[in-house]
RNA sequence: GCCGAAGUGGUGAAAUUGGUAGACACGCGGGUCUCAAAAACCCGUGAGCGAAAGCUCAUGUCGGUUCAAGUCCGACCUUCGGCACCA
């Protein structure tokens, strides 16, 4: 009774020394493979390369929550599986550091944001490294580090000596929260998309880059991108190209033409098509129904047209007035949210069209944007309805000259607003709409009036920033030169950091041009005074090239070392939230496609593939800390370990799909790990029994069985994972870890039954587990490995090893259970042998007892389908 | 309004791409161990009827194609994303 006693302490004492204590583990293996080195990429230009890439992250003050390691935990198991496969892999990480929410965080706790960001950097990267990702941290990079913005700036000057950068006064997009100028695509419906704000408009002279010489590039390009459909979609859509036709309307002023207008910048003339040599002035439209032609019965112009002075009549001078001055009032929201009612007014003046010489009146609405197209439209009001809701709201003339095919259009319930063929249009009735709008531009070209033209909603990328937490703009303005690029050897330009205010000013100025030592230089050219631009670049631009830099994050001499460059890019996967699909992913491929043209590179799109991984919700809401609901994974790592935190949160749902958090879900698949654990402990603790004791002819069968169960989990975890597959690839390593658990025996050498051969091809079905469970929990199978490989060092780790092949001679099944199923509805079930013919199948179902009593009489059999390897239909 | 994605148990979800609906988990119920609890382990778990074998119903709704539909086709409903007076 004492020795049971004793043996039973002792065996407890044993067990919960063995037991998995998680903790111990990953610190002991982080620590491990920092002192080894083991995820430093070194450049082997032989070897197969693999760019694994997340998307860096900004530095939060509220560091990392369980949405951002969901992406982590996908791209770092496909590294490192990669890795196993025989891939050089390069899987680095950095900061976004620069830009306004780590400049609105800094200012709302008062401090500098280089300090907060310094915090928060060292805070994030203690949680990725707990985590365990295979980072290389010697490439860390850092976009607010003037050794990283150096070359932002650089990149910058290559742009403005290929004239893709330039300055010019816009209406641009500004949020008086921020205080600060934004890009189109930073304006969410109206409002400022980083704080919520509703965003004004300002005339602010600004810095842009030409993105919209490559709109024709950035959509023709999306074709061969292995990408989501959706994301490709959103940036055809954002591009917006049409096909249409501009022409040229003559005006009358009253009677007369109108005169030529005296001062308009080169940029407007060139957008509404003024040409300043010519007598009279005329008016550009833009119009992709061209075909609709003889059926405008207006004009409008967008109330900021800068031609309305000179074609408004003295007697509509003060109607006109007021409605430009009510307009500019209407801030974005609320000129949507109007329902849309139309408004407008009359100039006085007329147009020509060109195609009957019917003199049609020229209205002003704000329906009519300046920014697109030519800020001018004839207007159909018979086939367009936003046209139409204005002629009925005006009493404008409605003239029909399309009709459907069939006949049986009718404009009496709004615009007919579909292709047809033409009436009432002279030389080109009867034509269909896409004959006749090639015919009419080639007439309106023939005659000198206009010509056919693509169009994009795209507009030029506005980068400068009121703001001080940025990148510097290197120009320099001279009074005697002018507008000067700083000259090469000058960079970086830096940033001040001793600055006692970085607040934004409300005169639309930056912080900089406070601080008269940054501001104060000389020309370059002449040596005179000069001053400094003191906006700051967008940090778009920061993270539009970062991916290059990490391939020589290290490089003073040049941006990046070109055959390392052309060696490692373009990234081969790439993965982050959908909420970049927009801004980032088309500035990114824009300034790939610059440094293309600038031979930087040899590839025009950096990345092959991109995987949006879904969003993870908590309490049916976005994570956000200040809606206080965000689950750290700090006290999960503690409670469950990083190996459960990762395996979770691919397990949660499909990788695309947006899912919900949920605290007990993590239970699982801790428990898992532990079951993990255990088997290989007790196996260990096995393995001086001898087998053959044990050895029977169930046994055999049953290990037979498991074997064919690890190739068809090889089989299916190596593809699910390329597949992006993750919940599926771990509930299949639960299938099978649930088998071994029922059959601890272990698979031999002595089992006879196998052949040498194939002995040779395959490993215990533990060490195969192990592998396959590697890449999702690194930490417990690294530990396991070694601990069934006594012999090897700390510096052999389990991910140096081979990517398990299976052997497909051994998934294949020799029985299968035959569904049976009678008017389509299964009945029953019997184990028949795997290549079963028709004819056998037939008659051993029909001598079935169960079935027979299904069919009392055999000739009521209509027919029989079989389906080999799967089931047989009795149709009755 | 236009474009896109999705609707399956109490919950997260699987489903060989037209062939056994609900794998794998969470939760819940019952049990073992324990003085007790926790943990761990075992059994059960779509709904309805039945003592049981078993049967019927069930993948947002309504139709259709098919021997066979969660999967294909048509119409509709709901939810979520993106764009939004883009001529």
């Amino acid at each position: 009774m004492r020795l049971i006693n004793c043996v039973t302490v002792y065996i407890l004492i044993l067990f919960n020394f063995m037991s998995y204590l998680h903790q111990q583990i990953e610190k002991k293996w982080q620590k491990i493979w920092e002192k080894n080195r083991s995820h430093k990429t070194r450049d082997a230009f032989k070897k197969k390369k693999f760019y694994c890439l997340d998307m860096f992250p900004y530095p939060s003050g509220e560091g990392l929550h369980v949405g951002h390691m969901r992406g982590y935990s996908y791209s770092d198991a496909i590294a490192r599986k990669k890795k196993m496969e025989g891939y050089n892999v390069l899987h680095p990480m950095g900061w976004d550091a620069f830009g306004l929410p780590a400049e609105n965080f800094a200012l709302k706790h008062k401090v500098h944001p280089a300090e907060s960001a310094k915090k928060n950097i060292d805070n994030i990267k203690k949680q990725l490294q707990s985590a365990g990702y295979m980072y290389d941290w010697d490439r860390e990079i850092n976009s607010s580090s003037p050794e990283y913005y150096k070359w932002t700036q650089w990149l910058f000057l290559e742009l403005y000596k290929k004239g893709l950068a330039y300055r010019k006064e816009a209406p641009i997009n500004f949020c008086p929260s921020c205080k600060a100028s934004l890009a189109d695509e930073e304006v969410v419906e109206g409002k400022c998309e980083r704080c919520g704000t509703l965003t004004t408009k300002k005339n602010l002279k600004q810095w842009f880059f030409k993105i919209t010489k490559y709109a024709d590039q950035l959509i023709d390009d999306l074709e061969n991108l292995d990408w989501p459909e959706k994301v490709k979609i959103m940036q055809r859509n954002w591009i917006g190209r049409s096909y249409g036709t501009e022409f040229f309307m003559q005006v009358l002023h009253g009677e007369k033409g109108a005169m030529k207008p005296e001062k308009i910048d080169k940029f407007t003339c060139q957008w509404i098509g003024i040409d300043l040599n010519e007598e009279l002035v005329k008016i550009k439209v833009w119009t992709t129904r061209v075909d609709t032609v003889f059926g405008m019965t207006y004009v409008v112009l967008a109330p900021e047209h800068p031609l309305i002075p000179y074609l408004t009549t003295e007697k509509y001078k003060e109607d006109v007035e007021k409605y430009i001055e009510k307009t500019r009032n209407v801030s974005e929201v609320e000129r949507m949210s109007q329902e849309k009612e139309k408004t407008g007014v009359f100039t006085g003046s007329y147009a020509i069209n060109p195609l009957n010489g019917i003199k049609v009146p020229i209205w002003i609405a704000d329906y009519v944007l300046l920014e697109y197209g030519t800020g001018a439209i004839m207007a159909v009001p018979a086939h367009d309805e936003r046209d139409f809701a204005f002629a009925e709201k005006y009493g404008l003339e409605i003239i029909e000259v399309i009709k459907s095919e069939d006949g049986k259009s009718s404009i009496e319930n709004g615009a007919f607003k579909e292709d047809g063929i033409l009436i009432g249009s002279g030389e080109f009735d009867q034509l269909s709409s896409e004959v006749a709008r090639e015919k009419i531009t080639q007439w309106l070209e023939n005659q000198g009036f206009g010509y056919g033209i693509k169009k994009y909603k795209l507009r030029d990328w506005l980068i400068s920033r009121q703001r001080y937490w940025g990148t510097p703009i290197p120009i320099i303005y001279c009074n005697q030169c002018g507008e000067i690029p700083a000259p090469e050897e000058s960079l970086p330009i830096t940033l001040p950091e001793n600055i006692q205010n970085f607040n934004p000013t409300l005169d639309g100025k930056s912080p900089l041009a406070n601080i008269n030592e940054f501001v104060e230089t000389k020309c370059p050219h002449c040596g005179g005074y000069a001053e400094r631009e003191t906006d700051t670049i967008s940090q778009w631009v920061c993270s539009s090239w970062y991916f290059t830099r990490y391939v020589d994050p290290k490089n003073s001499k040049e941006i990046f070392n070109k055959k390392k460059i052309n060696h490692w890019l373009p990234v081969d996967l790439y993965i982050g939230g959908v909420e970049h699909a927009i801004l980032h992913l088309l500035y990114a491929r824009f300034f790939t496609k610059v440094m293309l043209d600038l031979k930087l590179i040899e590839f025009s799109e950096p990345f092959i593939h991109l995987f949006n991984q879904g969003m993870v919700y908590y309490k049916g809401k976005k994570m956000s800390k200040s809606k206080g609901n965000v689950v750290n994974p700090d006290e999960f790592f503690e409670k469950y370990g990083a190996d459960s935190m990762r395996i979770y949160s691919l397990f949660m749902g499909p990788a695309e799909q947006d899912v919900e958090w949920n605290d007990q879900g993590v239970i699982g698949v801790y428990r898992f790990l532990q079951k993990v654990w255990k088997i290989v402990e007790k196996y260990q603790s096995t393995t001086n029994l001898p087998i053959d004791n044990a050895k029977t002819m169930e046994q055999l069968k049953q290990s037979k069985e498991l074997e064919r169960l690890i190739q068809q989990t090889i089989k299916k975890v190596s593809e699910d994972i390329d597949n992006f597959k993750f919940n599926t690839v771990i509930s299949t390593l639960m299938i099978l870890l649930n088998e071994m658990e029922k059959q601890p025996h272990k698979l031999q050498a002595s089992d006879d039954m196998m052949s040498e051969s194939r002995l040779e091809r395959r490993d215990t079905s533990y060490k195969l587990f192990l592998k396959l469970l590697a890449p999702i929990a690194p930490h417990i199978c690294e530990e396991l490995w070694h601990q069934l490989h006594p012999e090897i060092s700390e510096k052999e780790s389990i991910f140096d090893q081979p990517w398990p092949k299976y052997d497909p001679d051994l998934i294949i099944e020799e029985k299968f259970e035959l569904v049976i199923q009678i008017n389509g509805k299964m009945r029953c079930k019997i184990e028949v042998e795997k290549n079963i013919s028709e004819i056998e199948a037939k008659e051993l179902i029909l001598k079935n007892e169960k079935i027979k009593k299904w069919i009392p009489d055999e000739k009521q059999i209509k027919k029989i389908i079989f389906v080999p390897g799967r089931l047989i239909n009795i149709v009755l």
